[in-house]
DNA sequence: AATGATGATGACAACGCTGTCCGATCGGCA
DNA sequence: TGCCGATCGGACAGCGTTGTCATCATCATT
């Protein structure tokens, strides 16, 4: 092993290429004020050394903001959650910035904590999924200049853009082909629950009960906020009662799976119409109905607002939702049982 | 909307303070050194003005390297991919790490780019899985002290940590259980095969046919590069020979779900036996075995070899496996269908 | 030939922070 | 009371880059 090098620097270039590190400066920022000949020496001198431009010191110089990005987002373990951050990559990679994720664990004290570390960062824009009921505490932030973008529930308290879904209509949509059916006695289970994409989706699968004239909703009704509650075993208790339900829609992707499992292993529950939101890998495979939506394209979109908002910070906020769409594969267009209703 | 406000520096907080910046530094950094007292009023003021300390600033005068660490996946399409980083994020977090992604949709040309834009950021270690055929132009960097650390495949000329699974071990084991059902005609398919991965994995199915005697294996290889050809395609090919294999096993859970799906398609294939590399979420309800292994854990090993390399850059590079398993659920205890053999 | 316009290059300071070094302050002890 | 040591605060420089402004050579124009 031979020993540590030291890194290089402009003036170590310049000094290589017989030119002051100004002009080296220049070769790696505005080349169209340097003589070609000169590029030429700077760029051979500039590779002997295998020098980097050192951004940290040029972000700073350059007065505070970098290009980089910051996107705070819920547990990695949700398949929803990373193909919104693949969007934000593609889309970020593509105008030449880079992308700084932090997780919060959905745990809503870990967001302003892991919120201070990014933006100590100085990162140029923040994207969130926000999991705390205030996000005022980026107001400072804002204010000075940090456009903040949230993702799949608006920010509370805090003006900022906001993309999401089509929430009401996605769960109508669902709720309303389930009627149509013939179902009557149909569940909606989720976990968590005291989420704004919640609240949208069970008031959609409400107002479409109401309008077939059913308002007593709440008994079919499974919305539940203990995370070590298993999905399974809620959606097992739905069914285990006598006036079990003959449909039920879940309210993410993890319920879906869940319910899924909970239909495996009663054996019987073939006849059980299902409809999920969020759409997963699989879902083909197992012929699972689901509310879709484009999740690479809300990472995507969010990262084109950031980038505008970057370049021209003010203007009024946008608060823009993505459609859903119900894609039929089976479970959805199941009737009720004989003798059910 | 109110005008544009400074952020404020360490000297704002000084005088706001009555104390001078150094002092405000130390409040930021080494609390011990300074009285109770003006720690207080320090942060007093440091509040007051929504202080926070710049990190590019910091790191710039600590001389080089930041807390951030670089990590290079592939296509974030995939499962595999972003439960490694999800492995890397949790372990980084909990040492006050940042972690900056990148994705080279699985391109060659794609990583070196992608690398000199990290290394551009100053990050403190890069962690990644390789694509290219030669890491060498990292080798600068690495001399520069930068720790490099190789997922899933191991760097090509370049010195440098690695994390792999038992590639040849899982292959083994699931191509012996397929075995000692009987099965002779035994598949293995994948897309792409030109990795490290792929040819480990070949070979331990190789080895383990072998062992029974079985040579002529390449009738039952479907080892595939061209990214447009579609899984469920190739194993449908596969299944409408005459000779039909009676048994599978496919290369990574993109395949896997492929055959699942050309199974599903032909409606008469409950019958052939299926080992799927990679685990997926929905793979219980599907009844699908697999060889599986725990890719968080992947990614946090990785985040802890690259922090102590940072700590500790000398000493021998390490080339750690890590353990495969398989996991028995219905589709790989089939035995060979009636006459099949 | 004198003049201004143009283009290429360089000197210098500053971005916000921290390491180094030194000076100020205070309590305790003779 | 005076002095010493311990402790805390501050002045200064510099990390690697870029913005500003100045300099100088070259060239076209009258």
């Amino acid at each position: 092993m031979s020993g540590q090098q030291q890194r290089a620097t402009l003036d170590d270039v310049a000094r290589l290429a017989g030119v002051s590190s100004k002009t080296v400066s220049r070769v790696f920022a505005d080349r169209e004020l340097v003589s070609p000949a000169t590029v030429e020496r700077v760029l051979t001198a500039a590779k002997r050394l295998r020098f980097r431009p050192n951004s940290l010191a040029r972000n700073l110089r350059r007065g505070g903001s970098t290009n980089t990005i910051g996107f705070i987002m819920g547990e990695l373990g949700n398949p929803f959650y990373y193909k919104v951050a693949a969007g934000i990559e593609q889309e970020l990679a593509r105008n030449g910035h880079a992308l700084l994720v932090a997780t919060t664990d959905d745990t809503p004290d870990g967001e302003e904590r892991v919120a201070d570390a990014l933006l100590a960062q100085r990162i140029g824009a923040l994207l969130l999924i926000p999991v705390a009921d205030d996000q005022s505490y980026l107001e400072g932030e804002r204010h000075l200049g940090t456009p903040v973008i949230a993702i799949d529930r608006p920010a509370r308290n805090l003006v900022a853009d906001a993309l999401v879904l089509e929430n009401h209509r996605g769960a109508f949509e669902a709720t309303s082909r389930l009627l149509a059916l013939g179902h009557r006695r149909i569940a909606y289970a989720c976990n968590p629950a005291a989420v704004y994409t919640q609240a949208e989706r069970v008031r959609g699968y409400r107002d479409a009960m109401a309008a077939a004239g059913i308002h007593d909703t709440h008994r079919w009704e499974r919305l539940v906020d203990d995370r070590s509650a298993a999905p399974e075993q809620l959606v097992a208790d739905l069914f285990a009662r006598d006036d079990a339900p003959t449909a039920i829609i879940t309210g993410n992707n993890r319920m879906t799976i869940g319910a899924l499992r909970a239909f495996r292993a009663r054996g019987d529950a073939d006849a059980i119409a299902l409809i999920g939101f969020d759409d997963f890998d699989t879902a083909d495979v197992l012929g699972v109905s689901v509310i879709s939506y484009d999740p690479v394209a809300l990472g995507r979109q969010a990262a084109r607002l950031a980038l505008e908002r970057i370049g021209e910070p003010a203007g009024f906020t946008k608060q823009i939702e993505l459609p859903t769409w119900l894609v039929e594969r089976g479970t959805g267009e199941r009737p009720p049982a004989e003798g059910a209703q």
